[in-house]
DNA sequence: TCAATTAATGAACTTAGTGTTGATTTTCAA
DNA sequence: TTGAAAATCAACACTAAGTTCATTAATTGA
């Protein structure tokens, strides 16, 4: 964590107003000036923290999967249940940073963001189960990529369920498949 | 489809350099410039079929997904089992169009093509199997982003498998989960 | 094959955002 | 309180965007 007070409150501005402008407009279509004319933040001290719009998008990823490490690690081995041990944190900490996520995953955000969470989540589902066939290969991309819909329909209903509710879903769905809903 | 011959070999001209420079780079950092010049064709020209990098990459989604649509639709009740009437012919048009779906679903892409593919299979779940409780909604998004996991794979492993194992594959996961697999 | 039409080119131009610099002011921590 | 460091401000050169218009080349259909 940075020290100085100046440098916390600056760039908790600009990430701020970052992700307000991204509620309107696709990072894409975002500009420096922007943000800084939003931020009222001079843009010359805005190149003292970021190189550009995506090396401040990428920053804020990086701060935000190591929390989730940090979140899920401390999880680690209380339970044996997948609901218990991953999912159910994974859920409540999506939850804590809602607002963050729905923009991040939505059609304004980058598509880094989305394969970042499938990067970790893949990780986490070969450490418990290890890597055996192309086939199991198969279906763990069809988990984690499910788990993100799941993940992105859950924030963007309202987040009605709790995240221990979703962790049990999702359990289901993962190792049961819909064919006793239809 | 465009009459003239000079537009369409000016279209077909720059698709293909759009696509062989997101090869190399993401679609977010390369300009109208740089795709002119690589295609050899005048800046201006660029401007008469296209607004911008954006707008010309929406242009080549939308004729996808109307392609995308026009074969599943001819495979309409020709069999009761999702997988021929809905998986199998998916994945074979996937496959007739790897180079684009890859770079296009890859890290150099824009988050709009995995939308808009996700929304389309959306409407397909829907159509088949109806809309009924937020739970089932829930199972939709599971499973839709589950095949878009399964086709990223499949297409970044050498399609390996023919477009109907894959569809098997598919259908016996979205049905059966993953349990037995473990 | 010819004539009318229309696409592509090339050059010029304005506009807008980028990224950097250096001097100055403000804020911070110790 | 003071020395250090962050933020500001104004100025700068640079690059790509997007538009305009006259000119050249290619196409279609009669």
């Amino acid at each position: 964590m940075a020290q100085d007070r100046r440098i916390r409150k600056t760039r908790k501005l600009l990430k701020q107003t970052l992700i307000s402008v991204m509620k309107e407009k696709s990072i894409k279509h975002i500009t420096v000036k922007e943000i800084c004319e939003k931020a009222d933040i001079n843009r010359g001290t805005f190149y003292l923290h970021y190189k550009d719009v995506y090396d401040m998008f990428e920053q804020l990823e990086t701060e935000f999967f190591n929390e989730l490490k940090a979140v899920l690690d401390s999880y680690h081995k209380k339970s044996i249940r997948l609901r218990d041990t991953h999912l159910e944190p994974l859920f409540s900490f999506l939850l804590e940073n809602k607002d963050f996520c729905i923009v991040m995953l939505s059609e304004h955000g980058d598509i880094s963001f989305t394969r970042q969470l499938l990067h970790y989540l893949y990780e986490r589902i070969v450490a418990v189960y290890g890597k055996n066939s192309s086939k199991l290969e198969h279906y763990y991309f069809f988990v984690i990529y499910g788990c993100v819909g799941l993940i992105s329909n859950w924030l963007n209903t309202d987040t009605k369920e709790t995240p221990s509710q979703m962790a049990e879903l999702a359990e289901d769905v993962i190792l049961n498949g819909i064919r006793k809903y239809l």
